[in-house]
RNA sequence: GGAGAGGUGGCUGAGUGGUCGAAAGCGGUCGCCUGCUAAGCGAUUGUACGGUGAUAAAGCCGUACCCCGGGUUCGAAUCCCGGCCUCUCCGCCA
């Protein structure tokens, strides 16, 4: 969530944000009429209370001089009795507070285009060679089929559609892909591992910005529980350090982790879901760092680095997109995407995000750092990026991989991990 | 799942209704001392919110916070109820 502090100070700017983030910039005001609201009635409450406390020492006083204070206490029971009302009349005020500041978006950062719709997103670069096919390039579930490799029927009879079931070679090069990526990340861009759980509380998912807009989107277990699958591997690791006052020389902390991700995905069905495009449970190895305000933006140029040295040791086409004010996502102040080309369905698709969320999940997950001895706590800056979200992958090394004879070459960093150098 | 113990400041740990934001120790910061290091001496040392200060800072004032949420009471770290978490023993289980 966005300071308090500064939505008062400066309603102005970010209304212009909430704008070009496509919020409704009614939440603004209501903020606004809110925290004075309570601020006023704050005054009131504090009064009566420094009431009650210098006459509750009067009362002691009294009681231990062997006096009488029973007109004392009488009059105390009508301070208190009005003591309570407004601390509840607060208490409703604080929480409508909190829920409006909670779904006020992150800001863009200055240098994230200003646009309402994704027209506005801008197509940095193109990396990697495009294959030239002399043979019509087939779909991944036709090729995945003819393998044998992923079984879309049986996934949606044991689970739903949107789930599913690799086979042989398939679930193996799906291993392979994770304990490769892993490997990279951490032997080589100096990332430390973790396995966090895949099920988290409501505290975390609102932590990290899923809650409280976004519930509908996320598998939930029952009431008694009241826990969610993880959508992203980004919020069990982000909140990792919730509540925690980190060391400024710990910083920067590069995490990265596998977890299975799971998505309601609600309504989307179709012709852009079909095969593995779009599922509700899919496997990601994600990157997480945790740093100063200072360098969250050179921290974030590298991330990008990290992700991108995937696609491009497996030497498959990209582009790189910086999204738009109205593209990027509720919490983040900038990010870019990495878009795959996939021939077979002659589509770019998108692998990963990679944001800076500036202090925004810090401040609701509440993770601090001291910058140095002595000094008070300020917050984290949280940055992270998709290295990078499995099914889609698949899809494009298939697709890209394929010979006319309907196999598939592993790509050569892949091959000692899959154990062969051809799927068929 | 059953039985028991417990959750107090950055950490350890005292505190069973008013004089407690909380003893003591450790750690941190500042100063002194010391040829260096270690030790020693003195002082200081929580956070949030609000008021005032110029909706800058310092300062000053106030309120709240002893796991969380309720309750009892004129008054709660302390008593009562619910929840969460940790530990020990038993049971069950991969």
């Amino acid at each position: 969530m966005l300071d308090a502090k500064f939505v008062r100070a400066e309603p102005e700017k970010v209304r212009q944000g909430m704008i070009y983030k496509n919020a409704d910039p009614a939440l603004l005001d209501e903020f606004l009429l809110l925290d004075e609201k309570r601020r006023s009635l704050l005054v009131q409450v504090e009064q009566l209370k420094a009431e009650r406390n210098t006459r509750s020492e009067e009362i002691a006083r009294m009681k231990r001089e062997k006096k009488d204070a029973t007109a004392e206490i009488e009059r105390m029971r009508e301070v208190s009795q009005r003591i309570k009302q407004l601390d509840a009349e607060l208490d409703e005020i604080e929480r409508s507070l909190n829920s409006v500041l909670m779904n006020i978006p992150n800001l863009p950062h200055e240098t994230t285009p200003l646009c309402k719709d994704e027209s506005g997103n801008q197509i940095l670069r193109y990396e990697g060679e495009q294959r030239k096919f002399d043979f019509e390039p087939a779909p991944h579930w036709e090729l995945a089929a003819a393998l044998d490799i992923i079984d879309f029927e049986r996934g949606s009879k044991i689970a739903g559609s949107g789930f599913v079931l690799y086979k042989g070679l398939g679930a193996k090069l799906e291993r392979a892909l994770i304990n490769w990526m892993l490997d990279v990340h951490t032997q080589e861009h100096g990332y430390t591992e973790v396995f966090p759980p895949f099920l988290v509380n409501r505290r975390a998912m609102t932590g990290t910005g899923q809650l409280p807009k976004f519930e509908f989107d996320m598998y939930h277990t029952d009431k008694d529980d009241d826990l969610f699958l993880d959508p992203t591997a980004e919020v069990p690791v982000t909140n990792i350090y919730m509540d925690e006052i980190l060391d400024a020389k710990d910083l920067p902390i590069y995490l990265t982790a596998y977890t299975a991700c799971f998505r309601r995905e609600a309504g989307a069905a179709g012709k852009e879901t079909r095969g593995l495009l779009r599922v509700h449970q899919f496997d990601k190895v994600e990157l997480v760092k945790f740093c100063t305000p200072e360098t969250s933006y050179d921290e974030h140029e590298k991330l990008l680095a990290d992700a991108e040295d995937i696609l491009r040791r497996l030497k498959l086409p990209y582009r790189v997109v910086l999204l738009c004010s109205g593209d990027i996502s509720f919490a983040a102040a900038k990010c870019y995407d990495l878009e795959l080309y996939a021939p077979g369905v002659d589509k770019w698709l998108e692998v990963s995000s990679c944001s800076n969320f500036e202090a925004f999940q810090a401040r609701r997950a509440n993770i601090r750092y001291r910058p140095e001895p002595g000094a008070k706590p300020e917050f984290v800056h949280t940055l992270n990026a998709s290295g990078v979200a499995l099914p889609r992958l698949v899809v494009s090394l298939l697709e890209n991989y394929q010979r006319e004879d309907g196999t598939v070459e592993v790509p050569e960093v892949l091959r000692p991990y899959v154990g062969t150098d051809l799927i068929s």
